[in-house]
DNA sequence: ATGATGATTGCAACCGATTGCAATAAAATG
DNA sequence: CATTTTATTGCAATCGGTTGCAATCATCAT
């Protein structure tokens, strides 16, 4: 484990006679620095093989131009998407991104703040875990005045920036979808309505049918954890109600897939029976048979806007903005899933 | 963006009339510390906020207590538990992970690897891009004698640490299957041969034809990038052959369900007509229809064997193991899109 | 010629934690 | 009681880069 010693800006100063100092500036293109001078000694740097002591750097500059990351989880599509859109816009500036993901825990996910924090990870993006119920873990981020934007997951009535796509509506499009197709009896299936994105979806779904002048019943509302051994559940109950519904919301899309193939495998007909709307557009909603109809939003946009936000805080150029909500808009993708050949 | 000054070990040295290498000593657990002393400061620390600086730490320590991950891709469910394995084995032997990710291109993976060398991380694991040529990227690393363990995508060839499974075998047992289930003339559609875990399971393939007396044929390989549209160009060929196949072995289970679909839409029957057999177990296996006859491999195990490997190396309790290839076994998961009724 | 102006560069003090070595005090030994 | 041993603690240098301020030197206008 012998390590070749590393060039430092002192080896630089010293090969080229000059001050550790006007290395330093000359690295950093700082203008005091005569321009010949400055070639010199990047010539020098790159010829030695010189790189920067990251550590030096962020002791003494007391920031380390890094990004924390919080994902609740990255097994969808959406959330790779939206991953790329921050890289892009974080390594465009130069800021570094560490990435921790809460596999859909609370507990995970505080642990991940406090590292992030003791890290002293200059901002902070985060969405949050399925179980979390307070935002308690970032009050240290707060007082040490250290920015936090949320997107997706988020607690509406909190305070700080967030980016979230317009459940409301996409759950109201969707439901309504499913009225135009016909459906008479729209079941939704969610997940914990604590967090906001199910709820909003759901608050959709209840529009849609005062629209329509369908009625609500709590009773077609089914709760589930997302999983498959819940999905299938869900599914079971469908089959059992009488008489069976004719359409069904769910929330997601790995979730709609398995209900799908639950009902299908029972004998239901998709769509002639029962027509389903998912939500993610994931890439499964595409393979599975009939093709399923869906909301897609723009992850890459949405991680786009998460980081230029934050970044632009850091900056200082704008500080506005991190009281600010910003809402995106998603589409209604349909699919086959839905669509019913002699509608009403 | 007034930040409140952080507490250092030398407030906590001032207020408990102490010097600052005592309270480092203590924090640090040192034996030679006075057991109440220590017991004094660690709970100063903790009541007054304390969090040690790690760039500080690091600059004096010369090393990072970081790891450095590359990922070709993060969108298979094999890659988030591999991702997980890792995490779970760093987090414990309390190394940082920075996470980059190639997107499959060796652009960035040289761009990552550069980016965490300058980093200094203690140790790197990298899984390689789609058309990464070459290891002179990793080249700075050995010169500085950092570590590096490559896993699933790697070059045989090149020495250093590699955590693989056994594709060859794999893709023998998928192809067997095949033959096992009546299949006289099997396809094999994947992607560049040049990567070795799809050139071993097309060498799989080939000693599952030469032992079961099936000629082989270059034209019933297809390379594709497995993407969508490559995916769905290789069903046509397919749908083209005279005779049709009757089985076909896909090194990818998302371009297998691409395959099925475009199949099946243009009215073949799977399994009847054409038995298909995927790889990675990946979750749309069990959501199309017929369920995806698949390899299965444990990523957890992988990535955990992965950053063992490393970890031990960095703390020197092993050394030869960075000189050794770990060759992990999968399993074939037997489902609908491969059995048919009748067997011959 | 001369003080003013501006362009470059260096000095030296940080940033916060770690650690070899010396110092001191306390306990053990003869 | 003198001497050695052991247990604790402090001193001070070090890691590598950054930056306010002072210093130097050339250029320029008067």
């Amino acid at each position: 484990m012998k390590t070749i010693k590393d060039i430092t800006i002192y080896d630089l100063a010293h090969e080229l006679q000059v001050s550790a100092a006007t290395v330093s500036r000359a690295l950093n293109h700082h203008p005091s620095i005569n321009k010949n001078t400055r070639k010199k000694i990047i010539e020098l740097a790159s010829k030695r093989g010189y790189r920067s002591n990251t550590f030096a750097s962020n002791l003494r500059k007391q920031h380390t131009n890094t990004i924390g990351l919080i994902l609740h989880e990255l097994n969808s599509q959406f959330m790779v998407s939206v991953l790329a859109g921050i890289e892009k816009v974080t390594t465009e500036a130069k800021y570094d991104l560490i990435i921790g993901h809460s596999s859909e825990s609370w507990e995970k996910e505080a642990a991940n703040a406090l590292n992030f924090f003791n890290k002293r990870v200059d901002g902070l993006i985060a969405s949050l875990a399925f179980d979390t119920e307070n935002l308690l873990h970032f009050e240290p981020y707060k007082k040490k005045g250290i920015p936090i934007v949320f997107f997706d997951r988020v607690f509406e009535e909190a305070e700080g920036a967030k980016v979230i796509i317009h459940n409301r509506k996409a759950g109201f499009e969707a439901t309504r979808h499913l009225v135009e197709e016909g459906c008479k009896k729209i079941i939704h299936v969610t997940a914990s309505l604590q967090r906001n994105v199910y709820y909003e979806r759901f608050k959709g779904y209840q529009d849609a049918l005062e629209a329509s002048q369908l009625c609500f019943s709590e009773e077609d509302v089914l709760i589930t954890d997302l999983s498959e051994k819940d999905s299938i559940e869900a599914a079971n109950k469908i089959l059992a109600m009488r008489p069976l519904p004719d359409g069904i919301f769910v929330t997601n899309d790995f979730a709609a897939a398995i209900i799908m193939r639950t009902l299908q495998n029972a004998g239901v007909c998709i769509p002639e029976d029962i027509a389903i709307v998912g939500f993610n557009n994931d890439t499964i909603s595409t393979l599975i048979q009939p093709s399923l109809t869906t909301i897609n939003y723009p992850g890459a946009e949405i991680g786009e806007i998460v980081a230029r936000n934050l970044i632009q805080h850091l900056q200082g150029t704008s500080d506005l903005s991190l009281t600010n909500t910003i809402i995106i808009n998603s589409d209604l993708i349909i699919r086959h899933s839905s669509t019913r050949k002699n509608k009403l």
